[in-house]
DNA sequence: TTCCGATGTTGACGATGTAAACTTCAAAAG
DNA sequence: CTTTTGAAGTTTACATCGTCAACATCGGAA
């Protein structure tokens, strides 16, 4: 038959994309905690061991959903550092420094997975990929702050990524005291960084 | 009988505090992920159903587990400052900066129990005591800094929370990429903090 | 000495991830 | 056109988990 001429294969749909797309949901509505292989298997209409002919473990449906995550997510900070109005390298920083705070508090669950969740990161090579991209773009945004000539590029990139990481973290964990106001801290933090990661006796 | 003076109330030893220290050991070994309260009761050499008399759910014995971290980290946060050699504002607030990455690093699965484990936080009054404490701990540390008739020292020590938070998780998780030295990392980003929180244009 | 209630045990329930055996069906092979 | 084949999906099963309820035990109060 096919009339339809998207692929679907089999006698279901194709339950490789149906079920990324359930798990995306489930995970944004219930959170890593409650993420079940067996409830996106209920979301999609199929079976509970369906998923296993398409991924091997739960773990390899969340790899793919976190790696999807961080396309979204490098592509946010890209457009983010090039919307700044200066166009100056620490305008640049700054800006990628609010976007990563933002992608974090609007897509908290997947932001946990793709930066806390620690299994399994080396088995998915689309996962690496991704990941090694938002270190790339980090690494190129500290050394145009500082200087590309710098021996100390990593140390001050995870300087940079240690202060945004914890900030998100915090925030979506709430765990900063209640009457602290998120967008001041955030401003005050970022508002330092060039400086700092420039260090205090140098150029 | 009782031929033991210690505390054996009743047919088993005092099983609470047996549970509590199974439980903190189980979590050093396995880490959180593989925490099980079969298993704690296991170690302890009671049954599966016998910590229910103890700790209503696994929340409650892992809280309990997080207020001694606390209790813990707060004393060995307070032994750092006061043994800052100079006595300034600015090494106590480095130095229990210090404290805290080499705590979290030390106490990886305690750590993130604490700082990382959003449940049931507000049903354990010890833990809320000694959370609490940690908190006032980094508040008069940062307002020594900067000065206490500032306005911003709420944000100021999200700051340096975020900073230091985000370094131990990023070492825990293994984030970092390889060729990093952590103790650069570390030297680096706490040096720049008391310049960072007093802010650029002011005293 | 008796009795009570806290403590511990046993067995059960539903949920989960995963494995194996079985079924279905579209497309390749003849 | 028929046959075969193997991927995709279903069913069943198992071990594990947290939690609950019914029962057993025994130290200390009455």
């Amino acid at each position: 038959m096919k009339r339809k001429s998207e692929p679907k294969p089999y006698h279901h749909g194709d339950l490789y994309e149906t079920l990324v797309k359930a798990g995306t949901e489930l995970l944004r509505e219930e959170g890593l905690e409650h993420f079940t292989l067996r409830e996106c298997a209920r979301r999609a209409g199929v079976s509970h061991a369906a998923p296993k002919n398409h991924f091997a473990s739960v773990e390899d449906l969340l790899c793919e959903i976190a790696a999807r995550g961080f396309d979204q997510f490098v592509a946010e900070l890209d457009a983010a550092a090039d919307s700044d109005p200066a166009h100056s390298a620490d305008g640049r920083l700054i800006a990628m420094g609010r976007a990563y705070v933002t992608f974090a508090t609007a897509n908290p669950a997947i932001y946990l997975l793709m930066f806390r969740h620690a299994r399994a990161f080396t088995k998915s090579a689309h996962l690496q990929a991704a990941s090694q991209a938002a270190w790339v773009q980090l690494e190129t945004g500290v050394a145009a702050v500082i200087g590309p000539e710098r021996d100390d590029v990593l140390s001050r990139a995870a300087h940079v990524w240690a202060l945004v990481h914890g900030i998100a973290t915090l925030i979506i964990d709430r765990r900063l005291p209640g009457p602290i106001d998120f967008e001041q801290v955030i401003a005050q933090s970022l508002a330092s960084l060039p400086a700092a990661i420039r260090g205090v006796g140098r150029t």
